[in-house]
DNA sequence: CCGTATCCAATAAGATACTG
DNA sequence: CAGTATCTTATTGGATACGG
């Protein structure tokens, strides 16, 4: 009885609230919770299941991430899709409006990896580095640098297009590209940003052009820790 | 001795953690706290007093903010700075990097006023309001307009200079603008942003030009609720 | 007045077991 | 596989008291 009337007044009172105009104030209404924008960070490359987010998000719980994607689907973040027979499976899927998160996503991370506590040596989510691609990537080291670059992680193909100084990155079948990366994300990651040696990633294809991709993305200076 | 070890744990262990080199995820360890972005800014137009702080943070406890403050400051994004005399109190100052959070923290805001559950009609502090300046002038509405445009509130006033198609804020005596706007920030928002007649607020000097830059901050479009 | 510290109640998060 | 249910722990907020 007591405990009822508390879950009502929660539905109504929608919680603890930060009584502030201010955009910033309610952009952490939506997406200030705990794993809420990280959530949000796997689903910016189309439709996932719940498994495969619980699997990229180490460390959350089962009850988190469905209170999560409940709360996300109620704001207008996220939307259930189920999918036609024969798969007849539940994706969770990002808004349009969720999607133009993205950019902010990114910035938060170009901000944050300054940081001197930053450990590039943690799990990475085939997500995380492909999404790192648009962040780091430098027009001017591309130069006029064309090519399509592709990933294969588990089950899941990515493509980066590269050409005029812009990088597209997707999810897709990676054949057919120049270069195909067959390595796990913490890999590339290692030779991109933490220094590791070319060879310690399998590639195919070009391996010229591989060589050329990996410099194209210089990570922003540590601040100074004086 | 049991709460001193769990204690003693917790400063070495940093508390809560996301195993996840992503950037994203190392900014949600720097300021996915409760509070702590928009403590940040708050500190965004130069250094703050606690009570100061305090008192533009509604709802938040002394304690919570005492530890935000001490988690930023480890964290290098703040900095406690002792006034010189006569003055002598202690102020809290973003750090040039912490600084550097400013344009996320405006993408965010801006990213999240499109949605349908803000509720412009809340408190809202000066430096949220002068934020927004920034983040939702339009330089194509304000074409060739030059002008000073000075705030007052309560102690503290802030300058606001366009020209050239920019907008350029910062914490000043208003005095000499060419329009001196005299409202707290919830009436200065009402008529920017929640189309309150222009009449509700205190205006002084050039009524034209005031007319003219209250139109220049143009709202983006919500999110369609279908 | 400027904080800090402490205690308590309410929530949120995490671990684990369990069910259709 | 896709979540729920339950229990434990951690964090937050509010009140209040305390030292400079």
């Amino acid at each position: 009885m007591q405990l009822e009337k508390t879950t009502k007044l929660r539905q109504i009172e929608e919680k603890r609230h930060y009584d502030d105009a201010c955009g910033l104030a309610h952009a952490l209404e939506l997406v200030g919770e705990r794993w809420a924008l990280i959530v949000m960070r796997e689903l910016m490359f189309g439709p996932r299941r719940f498994s495969e987010l619980r699997a990229d998000l180490p460390g959350i719980s089962a009850n988190v991430l469905t209170q999560r994607l409940g709360e996300l689907e109620q704001r207008g973040l996220v939307r259930r899709v189920q999918l036609p027979p024969p798969a007849s499976v539940q994706v969770y899927e990002a808004t349009g409006w969720g999607l133009e998160a993205a950019p902010v996503i990114r910035e938060l991370g170009r901000w944050a990896v300054r940081s001197p506590r930053h450990d590039p040596g943690l799990f990475v989510s085939p997500v995380s580095i492909m999404m790192s691609l648009q962040t780091m990537f430098d027009a001017d080291r591309a130069g006029d640098l064309r090519g399509r670059f592709g990933f294969r992680f588990g089950h899941t193909g990515f493509v980066a297009d590269i050409g005029d100084g812009t990088i597209d990155v997707r999810r897709g079948d990676p054949v057919g590209s120049d270069v195909l990366f067959n390595a796990d994300p913490g890999a590339i990651a290692g030779v991109l940003y933490g220094g590791a040696p070319f060879e310690t990633v399998d590639v195919s294809g070009d391996r010229t052009l591989a060589k050329r991709f990996v410099t194209l993305f210089p990570l922003p200076p540590k601040v100074e820790t004086s």
